[in-house]
DNA sequence: TGTAGGGAGTTGTTCAACAATCCCGCAAGC
DNA sequence: GCTTGCGGGATTGTTGAACAACTCCCTACA
């Protein structure tokens, strides 16, 4: 039902065939309710501290409540959901420490990742590219959200270098609670702009392996980005 | 029979001294199961590629499907089972490409760690030295699994140096799935028993202030202790 | 003012049942 | 002989209801 086989050819594309069929078949009720509750997170309909109640999405999303937890499991191992014993579940409140946290693991992680291309000499850059392309094509037409999804999936595909299963799973959970703050940030265009031109000196240093240098530039990149964030986050921290 | 009452003195903070201790005790039901089964897969007795029966494991466990499946779901999480749809749990195997990948994700965030002791001047070294006068005393005795236990609350120590909690969260991780391919090595010698002495030397760089030499000698230390690994799981893997 | 008590509402857990899927073996066909 | 197709049994996925345990808020009382 799920394979076409073809006894006749038993090459090696089958087997990219079988991967792919066995990952669309990967859509369990759980995940599919999943699916759309992390779409509402993500794109800032439910603003942070907001409880989810079983019964209500229960109703709506028409599925039972153990599924429903399910669900909620899974976003919470995602970091979209935080979950409170006998309290619920809530879309979690990022504060300035967690933002810094969040900053140092991606810093280890994404600087590891461009230092280690000089073992790795020949990667495809394409979709660096293509994403450097696509943020400023927004930056022009002033879409600053699409500015700052491009420049995530330009740091996601920086990761994907590095063709780590894990590394790419941490980019993952680190960048999706990374955009819970990108929210709630006063002015997108301050905390998205400069990084256009940055990630575009980023892929040229990358280009030209000058791996070492890009890997400054990227610590320099981070640490301006996480003040910017700081300053666009917290109302007004003074003393 | 967890918690002792007082029915003759019913003042209030007595009743949050319970709350805590059920709290305490473990907060649910599901949690106090995968401590069950996180023991029994990290002792070893379940060898990678067994598979969990729902059914059998809720007559022996005590509990309904639904808690058990939590219990899966946080092991999962953990890395310490994988989930295939409509198959059941099952403890992984790991492959030398997933050695790979815990080694890279693991350097990224240890190395990272011991150069940014620069910028955090004094923390407290206490713990990594228990951790290293562990591993001595159980060298000593020839406990070499306790060796590898203390090896492993040694760098779970040192990422805990950064205060990054995603950091220790990651660790934690990389180090649940490193102890199960522990277990499936020859000689737990050869593993553990090198990496005293190298552990008690990163100390004295660490203690030193040598942070960038102490990173340095860590990567080194990791590469070769995957490549142990390497050798001491596959069988042979020649041309 | 502050605190104990109670009740409503929510979550934690269990149970039983059914649907969907996988696995294994067996027979039919080339 | 090998593959194909088809059950049948076993296991997982999902549901709904029920009860227990807990949180939160409101009220009454000192």
């Amino acid at each position: 039902m799920t394979v076409v086989r073809q006894p006749e050819t038993p090459s090696a594309w089958l087997d990219t065939v079988a991967a792919q069929a066995r990952a669309f078949d990967r859509s369990s009720t759980a995940e599919r309710v999943a699916d759309v509750l992390r779409r509402r997170i993500t794109e800032g309909d439910l603003p942070p501290g907001t409880r989810l109640p079983e019964e209500q999405l229960v109703v709506v999303l028409r599925v039972s409540r153990n599924t429903l937890r399910e669900a909620f499991r899974l976003l919470t191992h995602e970091g979209l959901l935080v979950h409170q014993l006998h309290r619920g579940v809530f879309v979690p409140e990022l504060d300035a420490d967690a933002l810094f946290d969040l900053y140092r693991l991606r810093r280890a992680v994404e600087c590891d990742v461009v230092r280690g291309l000089s073992q790795a000499p020949h990667v495809g850059l394409d979709e660096l590219e293509a994403d450097v392309q696509e943020a400023e094509a927004a930056a022009r037409r002033g879409d600053w959200a699409a500015v700052g999804t491009a420049n995530m999936a330009f740091h996601r595909h920086l990761v994907a270098l590095a063709g780590s299963r894990r590394m790419d799973q941490v980019t993952e959970r680190v960048l999706a609670e990374l955009r819970l703050a990108f929210h709630a940030a006063a002015s997108p265009q301050r905390l998205h702009e400069p990084y256009v031109a940055r990630n575009r000196h980023l892929l040229d240093l990358l280009r030209a392996g000058e791996y070492d240098q890009a890997a400054k530039e990227l610590e320099a990149y981070l640490h301006d980005s996480l003040s910017e964030l700081l300053t666009a986050v917290t109302p007004a921290e003074g003393a």
